[in-house]
DNA sequence: GTCTATACTTCGATAGAC
DNA sequence: GTCTATCGAAGTATAGAC
């Protein structure tokens, strides 16, 4: 073998998940991720029957991925407190493996699920459940304040995916010299988007009998 | 005139911020842009030269209304705390009045503003720049507790314009017998949004001398 | 300003040899 | 499993009459 450092399926996946993440699913083309993955494209129909069933396998992947870290955060010993902390630790280290998961995110609210299927759709609903299951027992424990569990939710990932998914555009700010944005690192926006949502979510009568280990 | 409520270019510019929003800059047909406008498509190309062109046109107008209106609020002599709740009002209003807002900033940052030239950048570039004008002065009068001016502006900016983006895709799958994530209005999310910048940016040492009119 | 018809290009997908 | 060559559809843009 003249060294594949990976089998071609892989190559392909990982090819295609940067396109898609940089154009989109009408922007990305096959030609393009063939070239990228170092097959051809007759390669590429071999092993994944369409463009659309090669979208599908990426996002399916890493929703069910993304899922299943943060249901088992969710399901932890932990409290709310610290499994709000973690939640948002790990998106930015699920980034930092997945580069091309913000943009993906991103594009696919905008497009509203055109191109996925149930299947799919299904695993990326799992991450907004997981996250609103946490802040429900928070409030019920009364540890957070009285707070919608879903507009928690929204409060707290669209930021690290969002500063995460802009990093590129303010480079090109910067590179084409519109404007520089002093950004600061990724562990300090985490860090910063932890502290706010502790203070955000803090129920304002003091959390009642710690019953900690 | 057969009943043209308005003149073909605001038609087709009408037409094309829908199309570009729910598809994409590659995704979007100049075909049913023209159909959608009720022209042909020698009659797009007639007013704008390309569909580049009309996506930048699109694009810079509602890069600097927002623009204008955020720095209106940041140049009031509102306290930094009422300037927040007015930024993410506005936000909220802006969208009800554009709603293909949401879609396209979103798609813009996953492009990376790759269809943009440098004025419409420069023009997207003040809205965190009047945002973090606004929390640097909080800081500054030891109003809001020290934190990142630009971490504060995707802290509180993504959230409404996910939350609002995304309710295409929580109607599809609530439609589609997926899911049903049970969300409040919009009204509601700006409300909790704002108390929770509220908690977030709250000096937690009171705020010194208020000196309000 | 508005239309019909069409030129030119690119793209997703496949046929068929090896 | 892997390649070259190519087909047919769809896309942007324009020519030229009115």
């Amino acid at each position: 073998m003249p060294r594949p450092s990976r089998a071609s399926p892989d190559r392909i996946l990982a090819a295609a998940a940067a396109e898609f993440a940089r154009r989109g699913y009408s922007g990305a083309r096959v030609d393009r991720i063939a070239r990228r993955a170092g097959v051809n494209k007759a390669m590429l129909y071999y092993h994944f029957r369409s463009k659309q069933a090669l979208y599908r396998t990426i996002l399916g992947r890493v929703f069910r991925l993304a899922g299943e870290r943060l249901q088992a955060i969710a399901s932890s010993g932990l409290t709310p407190d610290a499994k709000i902390d973690r939640v948002i630790a790990l998106i930015a280290t699920f980034v930092r493996d997945h580069d091309f998961f913000p943009a993906i995110m991103l594009r696919e609210i905008a497009e509203r699920g055109a191109h996925l299927d149930r299947d799919t759709l299904a695993a990326m609903a799992v991450l907004p459940q997981s996250v609103a299951r946490i802040v429900q027992e928070g409030v019920a424990e009364r540890r957070f304040r009285p707070i919608d569990p879903l507009a928690a939710y929204f409060i707290m990932l669209p930021p690290i995916l969002f500063y995460l998914a802009g990093a590129p555009i303010r480079k090109a700010l910067s590179d084409r010299h519109v404007l520089n944005l002093p950004s600061i690192g990724p562990e300090a926006f985490v860090r910063c988007l932890q502290q706010s949502m502790r203070l955000a979510l803090a129920s304002t009568a003091q959390a009642p009998a710690e019953e900690q280990t």
